[in-house]
DNA sequence: CTGAAAGCGCTTACAG
DNA sequence: CTGAAAGCGCTTACAG
């Protein structure tokens, strides 16, 4: 188990180093190295499980075949679909995945993607906490392949896959509308994100188009059980009959607050989601969701990835824009 | 932004290598450098925004900072808290967790592991699908400091930190017994685990002890989806009061399959899971479940290993035991 | 077909 | 107080 390093591989297969390394490496053919001389080689690495050393190989490729993924929680099931999507995805690659949580907290984001940059990660895949612009900027125009997801800068050339957050509140408006429902409370984060200010949007265009009454309401991320449960109850009184909830960690917190005050799902208020988690279809009623294409979203990250780090660098627009997917259930 | 290199550093600095390395490491007083000199190296450094080349360093010092986890699904809420919290205990040092998922697939196990040995990570954190013994024995014994998680090789000196899963069953059922449930349906895995099998034992003797009917089910972890669904529900037929799900998934599962039978819970069937997640206190009536201490986990899981990457090598006895909490909600 | 040698970018005895 | 030099373990032109 011990490892033995290329130099004494070489020397008990009686070759030098540069033979040794390039059988190893796959060139023995290439290079017309002797097939006995190949065997020999590759006989003594399995009898000493040689392992080549990763950190000599990337010093002198320059390459660490490693990525950064920076996302806000990786404890969050959004978050960590993505990461076990891009790792399978990346399973038959030579590739892996650094990652990091930021919390929101775009201090730490830019730490953390320092972090990853100090250990030389080929390509940095965030869903950025927007704050750090011109930050991720600079890196991505030194050369080094950035894709973002889940949030974007507008008017910046950054490469990114998001959702239409517009057309996805607007889906699930539309759904509730076709149950009938008028009275539509949003329940929405105090982030400035570009994403939820298009959920938010979307709602409040809808709102004044149709002259509903305004049930809109955010919610700090910092503190949103606490306050979720205050807003909640508060659009419960005002006699709301549906309540679309901006994520799904605020649809679990709205719906523990409606339940405990004795409302009823779909009865009393219809309760829908943007993003989908794995116990909306477990409620009895199952919540109706706008699904996030996680699977596709990460496929979608790789591929922008391996475009910038092909010879021509990216040749596409580097823009995705994936259509949220309606799910039906009860509500 | 550009990276320049500790040579260019140097010559900008006009001094040396050595001098412009001591001084970066923090080593500048130690070895009493001037300090206009140091100053004038901290400020070129500033200046060119210089990033040391970390595989450089890793090669010459022989450590990568870097530690493996393995687990079998990074986007199971255990699993992703588990690495949340690793994460977030190791954001003061300077190491960074590197991650894979077996999918309970033994041989994806041994492939992730050789990956991460390759790379040289420094340790390795591992939830293994207990059935690779040797090959991670001989991995410790080999020097590499390793700390199971979750499952563990009973009759192995391998360092693990896991739970009392005897105990945690234990406590579900006494606290069904509490609300006077007799007829106990237990809905299991059938996988080669011993964590999975201490659980199965603890219902099974008292099953037994108490001569309870035999209500033991289980299903295949491939396909548990669909198997629970028949498993539930002809439990349900046989008119169980009660149901301990195995594993926070296995109830997520349960409970759907129940309630779209019609049964309510906890007035006609009780139910309690191993394991907690998001959804059970927002589920009505909230599940009761024997919560892991997540947190503490993965604190003595660092411990373990910063223990074995110490000077002396383990010094405890490399067992930790935790209790399982019961988290008593409204079934 | 195969080897000697340079080089990747650091750190760290060793000198002075 | 500071520098020249060796060495970490690879890969890859360059020779022959």
């Amino acid at each position: 188990m011990q490892n033995i390093s290329l130099e004494e591989l070489a020397g008990k297969a009686k070759v030098s180093k540069t033979t040794a390394s390039l059988v190893l490496n796959g060139k023995g053919d290439r290079y017309k190295i002797n097939k006995d001389t190949q065997q020999r080689i590759l006989r003594v690495a399995a009898e000493y499980n040689y392992r080549p050393n990763f950190s000599a190989r990337s010093l002198t490729k320059g390459r660490t075949m490693t990525i950064g993924l920076v996302v806000p929680n990786i404890a969050d099931s959004f978050y960590s679909n993505i990461a076990f999507q891009l790792e399978q995805q990346l399973a038959n690659t030579e590739y892996q995945l650094l990652m990091g949580s930021t919390r929101e907290n775009s201090e730490r984001e830019e730490a953390l993607i320092n972090t990853f940059l100090n250990r030389q990660v080929d390509a940095l895949i965030v869903a950025t906490t927007q704050k750090k612009q011109a930050y991720i900027e600079r890196i991505y125009n030194s050369g080094i392949p950035v894709v973002l997801f889940d949030r974007h800068y507008p008017n910046s050339l950054l490469p990114h896959v998001i959702v239409d957050n517009y057309r996805g509140i607007n889906k699930l408006i539309h759904h509730l509308q076709s149950k009938s429902r008028t009275n539509i409370g949003y329940v929405g984060l105090e982030l400035e994100l570009d994403a939820i200010k298009e959920r938010q949007l979307a709602y409040n265009d809808w709102m004044k188009a149709t002259s509903s009454p305004d049930f809109f309401r955010t919610v700090h991320y910092e503190n949103y059980q606490a306050e979720c449960e205050g807003v909640v109850s508060q659009l419960l009184q005002n006699g709301v009959d549906a309540l679309l909830f901006e994520t799904h960690y605020l649809a679990l917190e709205g719906i523990k607050c409606m339940t405990s005050k004795g409302f009823h799902c779909p009865d009393d208020v219809s309760v829908v989601s943007f993003g989908d988690h794995q116990a909306f279809s477990v409620f009895t009623p199952g919540i109706t969701v706008v699904h996030q294409p996680v699977a596709r979203i990460a496929e979608n990250c790789l591929e922008l990835v391996f475009e910038q780090l092909k010879e021509g660098g990216l040749q596409s627009s580097g823009e995705i824009i994936l259509e949220p997917e309606l799910v039906i259930r009860n509500t």
